[in-house]
DNA sequence: GCCGTTTTCGGCCCGACTGTTTTCAGTCG
């Protein structure tokens, strides 16, 4: 009974949420979600660790939860969810999804007046029989019922490709609005994960208030939930919540730190700050009543005895314990990309020329751009056939002649079909200076014929890059079903390099298999696939995709200069 | 439920804001 990952977390997820409603021990709480995470996290198949016996090594598994893996890996189900489940009904855990609900408030409304789905709530707030309850007055009917309104209408997280120009954008607004010393979004998004669930910007100001006037007064601003001194939140137009604090000059660092998270990295750090005698909070590193750090991030870290650890790794996935031993990746940056190999042009469905998207690439300070059209299988998009593709590939040599300062490198991303056979004659693909392969049809075949269909390719000698690699949309569709380990494996031995397509709706290889990947030393590339000029600019996702993933420039073949990648291309 | 070069039992991160309290609990991050 073959359960991923993925799966186990999900169920330490769920043990978590049921036992917080049961008013469980909060510590025995956060063992199931730090189980969780570590799972999900891990950068090899549970499976094999239980298999070998490994599982309590795991750092956050100890003998209870180990059992419950293996009961999970062995029968695929595990009892001791199912009597919990039992124990509350599912529309009583839905009513957490809502803000201002928590734990305790679902498991008085079920209680006291059995109430079990978000409807029912609804419904007994509006008729105000919420209020005798203790602890329950007019106010929180009221939010409570503005709170299932913004589940109904944004419950979803936002992509992190919409969230990142938006907070850019409130942030400069701000500035011109009121007296800013400095200004930084911490939070997910400056972490970049791949979807924000709010906003936090911070500030330093002279003038608190007015920083505060300025924000909520924002044309973005719907609703203001709280306005405080140092805090307040609002809900913008687009549903996103967003929240500014307002803090000291000389806590800027920690706060900085404190707001940027994970929650799950920061508890880790306090524990070691405690070991050490310390205390530390959004406003410093304290020794006593002392504050001895906390004007930059770098003096909180340094203060812990740990190197500046970047915020695309906090997750509390082995960063920390990297750090201590001095052993942190010197993660990729832009500057280190030489150049993007996935760009379409008027050949397909791209709105500009090869001429033009070469220039913008020269813009943008790269070495080479790799031009990689559709091909003919993909008729939504244009695609070319053989003949389209050598005429193309031939004014690619008539352009490299005429423009100084960037390569223009012949490629096309080549359909993957359904039986894993390409779309387009091999000896055409031969004569290009790289071939990116990728799924664009059938996305629901079963797992085990996708994988066989995307590691048939991966066997093509041509075949240089596999592109979105898993094929989801974030927030839109799914990833194909698809045996990640094993797709790892194929292309390491088939000497097949892993896109990052950088597209923000994409984010694809996730950070995690990222990860996964570089831990058996795959090859990377980080590619925009853009469509046009401005969507060059999108390339910030990938190295952001990466970044996460823990990935350096050793390990992305577009950081190569163009005479190496092209000997890459040619070896396999 | 996990964990231990101060512990195998007794800890387990810290603070703001709100609404309901008359000193604090719940939620959030």
């Amino acid at each position: 009974m073959p359960i991923s990952n993925a799966q186990i977390a999900k169920v330490f997820y769920r043990i978590a949420e049921l036992l917080d409603i049961k008013g469980e021990n909060p510590f025995k709480v956060r063992a199931y979600e730090k189980a969780a995470l570590v799972v999900e996290s891990l950068s090899e198949p549970i499976e094999k660790i239980y298999q070998e016996g490994r599982l309590m090594q795991v750092p956050g598994i100890g003998k209870s939860i180990a059992d419950k893996i293996g009961e999970l890996i062995e029968t695929g189900k595990l009892s001791y969810l199912e009597e919990l489940e039992s124990s509350i009904p599912a529309g009583v855990v839905e009513l957490l999804k809502i803000p201002e609900v928590g734990p305790k408030t679902a498991w008085l409304v079920y209680k006291e007046l059995g109430i079990k789905s978000i409807e029912e709530l609804e419904e007994a707030a509006k008729e105000g029989k919420l209020r005798v309850l203790p602890g329950l007055g007019p106010k929180t009917e009221e939010n409570i019922l503005k709170g299932i309104e913004r589940l109904r209408r944004f419950g979803e997280r936002v992509p992190l490709g919409i969230a990142l120009p938006f907070a850019r954008q409130v942030v400069e607004w701000l500035k011109e609005r009121a007296p800013i010393d400095k200004i930084e979004p911490a939070g997910s998004l400056r972490r970049r994960r791949e979807t924000i669930g709010d906003i936090d910007i911070l500030v330093t100001s002279t003038n608190h208030l007015e920083v505060m006037d300025a924000f909520v007064s924002l044309p973005i601003v719907r609703e203001v939930l709280a306005q405080g001194e140092t805090k307040t939140s609002v809900i913008t137009d687009m549903g996103i919540q967003m929240d500014v604090r307002v803090v000291e000059p000389d806590c800027f660092g920690a706060a900085l730190q404190y707001f940027t998270g994970s929650k799950e990295h920061n508890i880790h750090l306090r524990k070691i700050a405690q070991d050490m005698g310390l205390k530390i909070s959004e406003y410093g590193v304290f020794r006593g009543d002392e504050r001895i750090a906390g004007r930059t991030e770098e003096e909180v870290y340094n203060t812990l005895g740990l190197p500046y650890i970047p915020p695309e790794l906090r997750e509390d996935r082995g960063e920390i314990e990297a750090a201590k031993e001095g052993k942190l990746p010197h993660l990729v940056e832009f500057k280190d990309i030489r150049g993007d190999l996935h760009i379409h042009t008027k050949h397909s469905d791209g709105h500009f020329t090869i001429r033009e998207m070469a220039l913008a690439g020269k813009r943008m300070g790269y070495e080479y751009i790799g031009i990689a059209d559709h091909t003919k299988g993909l008729g939504v998009a244009a695609g070319m056939n053989e003949e389209e593709i050598l005429r193309e590939k031939e004014e690619i040599e008539r352009l490299n002649e005429e423009i100084e300062g960037i390569t223009i490198l012949a490629g096309v991303e080549v359909n993957i079909k359904m039986d894993g056979t390409l779309d387009i004659d091999e000896e055409v693909l031969d004569q290009l200076d790289f071939v990116i392969a990728s799924v664009h049809s059938a996305f629901k075949q079963p797992k085990d014929v996708m994988t066989e269909r995307i590691c048939r390719a991966m066997e093509r000698e041509v075949v240089d890059i596999l592109g979105h690699p898993t094929g989801r949309l974030i927030g839109k569709r799914d990833a194909y079903e698809v045996d990640g380990e094993k797709l790892i494996d194929e292309a390491l031995r088939t000497k097949t390099i892993l896109e990052i397509n950088a597209f923000p709706d994409r984010m694809d290889l996730p950070d995690i298999l990222c990860r996964a990947a570089k831990v058996k030393r795959a090859k990377f590339a980080i590619n925009t696939d853009a469509h046009s000029i401005d969507q060059l600019n999108l390339i910030e996702y990938g190295v952001a995709t990466a970044r996460r993933g823990w990935l350096e420039k050793e390990d992305i073949v577009n950081c190569l200069p163009v005479e190496e990648l092209l000997k890459l291309f040619k070896k396999k």
